[in-house]
DNA sequence: CTGAAAGCGCTTACAG
DNA sequence: CTGAAAGCGCTTACAG
């Protein structure tokens, strides 16, 4: 601060100023602000972080082996971290880890916490069980992480924030039998994560539910992706021994890729089959024909993280957070009633 | 580095191991590193910072004021940047920018570049001549520019990439003339950013080398994104009277904004309009119909940038440098011969 | 080849 | 209410 001595008074007293401190006349605190604006003074905020003040930067680590710039929804993902952060006040350290088994890649990742580069990260899209999360958490890092689910861990350090998938399978659900489909074939996501394996879950609960039968070669393997969808859908064609009526697609990005293959076959969406997802991303009401899609507000529950995660980084916490959202149908064009 | 004192060496020593410093044996730099390991440390980047070393972070500012988690080309851009500054074991600090007038945004970027919270910055989606960048040119901190063209302006600390507009419109007119286009309207994009502007001028260049006249009602402003191009098609479509054979498009979301209009009025494409533009993004090939574009490799623009960028940090630079990209006509289903 | 010391720019008890 | 001093975790001349 010895510029702002300029000012007249201590380090010690500009300090104060900056810091907003309440004992510090009105009087001296004008006479430094005036300085500090006059010089365009900004506290250096290596000097600040040094000294014991938090560094203002949270992380955010986006895992995928896929493309992420074909992602529509991570760039949602990334835009509302960085938009509720901002309004805190608060930085953002965006890195994306292709493949959270290569050593490279942890090493980096730890990297950006032991340096004390970030006062804690957020994690999107990893498995439901990730060692490199799990050890970063037993560390004692402030961690928020989008989709998990593991019993018993409750660590106040752990902060989850998940989708409603059981109850947005039984609205599909509701609504596909409604529209008289017995015949449900399902594109799944990765069932590593956590919503991948649950949706797929549901998808056996609900059939079972309405007391249908699960046709093995209706279910088909997945990444999220649009390219994983348009393949497995591809599979499905390919065998040509009976469709179903109505196939879930576990993301609008694989509805997409389905589409785009039946297109190929020359089906007709959705008068030869019905499509259905979860998400409702920024595209799917655009695309023809228009998805009906299970709409999840990603933006607030990222919003909410992240403020949530703030509020801990300065405040501290002591018991474990988990947050829960819902979803609701939007019925667009691509179902049918038959 | 007091913990890894317990190497038995002083802190010195363990700071020229970290450091890689040639003057230490390789029998001390063993030793010091195995500690290293064991311990899991990493030196806090904080002190590193303040001692004089760089931070390794990068800026990335991206302004516009529409939303950005719909443009699919900004997700793009951070993912390159992104990529290419961890290959070289950089941070990247991403900020979005609403208004770049809005004082407290102003300030904002200040206080990233003032808190030397960066090394760097690079500008993606400003204004040809916008005064914070010039102001923070002038202040002397290093700032990469995507997309500008500033006569008498070539400070070394202004690193620019361009895309070649002139030569892309001459590509998208040879085809298009080929074609037997003859009426020829544009759905422009932001004038006030150097491509928004080049391609209209370069339209009317165009217009005037292939001895067509510019039809002023086929002239439609924009803003680069889909809900502009919906808009514009909107207002050219409502006129009805006399539509051009061909439109050429400033981005590929204002095709899609425009195809998204057109659907509405039942027109088909291409047999009732052709439609050309530039970027070939990642949804392009997947849209009905597939569009026509100009491929840009904004993904290797961004990645040149941020290498160049990092190396000045590095290394120092005394000459104002300026790249200049190409682009490749792709063509799919949105224009036909007349 | 390596250690002791100074210094980077801040904040914060501690006195007064 | 405010200043002098210590300290945060590093790096780097400076000696030796």
């Amino acid at each position: 601060v010895e510029i702002a001595k300029l000012a007249g008074v201590s380090r010690s007293t500009v300090s104060r100023v900056i810091n907003n401190y309440p004992n510090v006349p009105k009087k001296t605190h004008d006479k430094v602000m005036k300085v500090i604006e006059e010089y365009n003074y900004f506290p250096n905020i290596s000097g600040r972080t040094l000294a014991g003040k938090s560094v203002h930067v949270l992380g955010l680590f986006i895992v995928g082996s896929f493309n992420i710039s074909v992602d529509i929804l991570t760039n949602q993902f990334i835009s509302s971290v960085i938009e509720s952060a901002s309004s805190r006040n608060y930085h953002v350290l965006t890195s994306i880890i292709r493949n959270a088994k290569d050593p490279t890649s942890i090493k980096n990742v730890k990297e950006v916490f032991f340096q004390k580069r970030i006062d804690a990260g957020i994690f999107v899209g990893a498995a439901n069980h990730e060692p490199l999360i799990e050890e970063l958490i037993a560390e004692g890092f402030t961690i928020g992480i989008f989709d998990q689910e593991l019993k018993g861990r409750s660590e106040p350090n752990r902060i989850v924030v998940n989708y409603d998938t059981t109850e947005g399978t039984e609205k599909i659900f509701h609504y596909l039998y409604g529209l008289n489909h017995r015949k449900i074939g399902i594109l799944n996501g990765d069932l590593k994560r956590f919503t991948g394996l649950t949706k797929y879950q549901e998808f056996v609960n609900m059939m079972e539910k309405y007391d249908l039968s699960v046709n093995p070669s209706w279910v088909l393997p997945g990444d999220f992706n649009e390219q994983s969808g348009y393949q497995a859908m591809q599979t499905l064609l390919k065998k040509e021994k009976g469709l179903p009526t109505a196939i879930i697609a576990a993301s609008d990005s694989i509805a997409f890729g389905a589409l785009r293959a039946m297109n190929e076959y020359a089906l007709k969406i959705p008068d030869d089959i019905s499509i259905i997802s979860y998400d409702d991303h920024l595209m799917s009401a655009f695309v023809k024909p228009a998805l009906t899609t299970m709409h999840v507000d990603y933006t607030e529950m990222m919003r909410q993280l992240t403020l949530k995660i703030i509020s801990i980084v300065e405040e501290g916490n002591d018991q474990f957070i988990k947050m829960m959202f819902g979803s609701e149908l939007v019925i667009r064009d691509s179902c049918k009633k038959i």
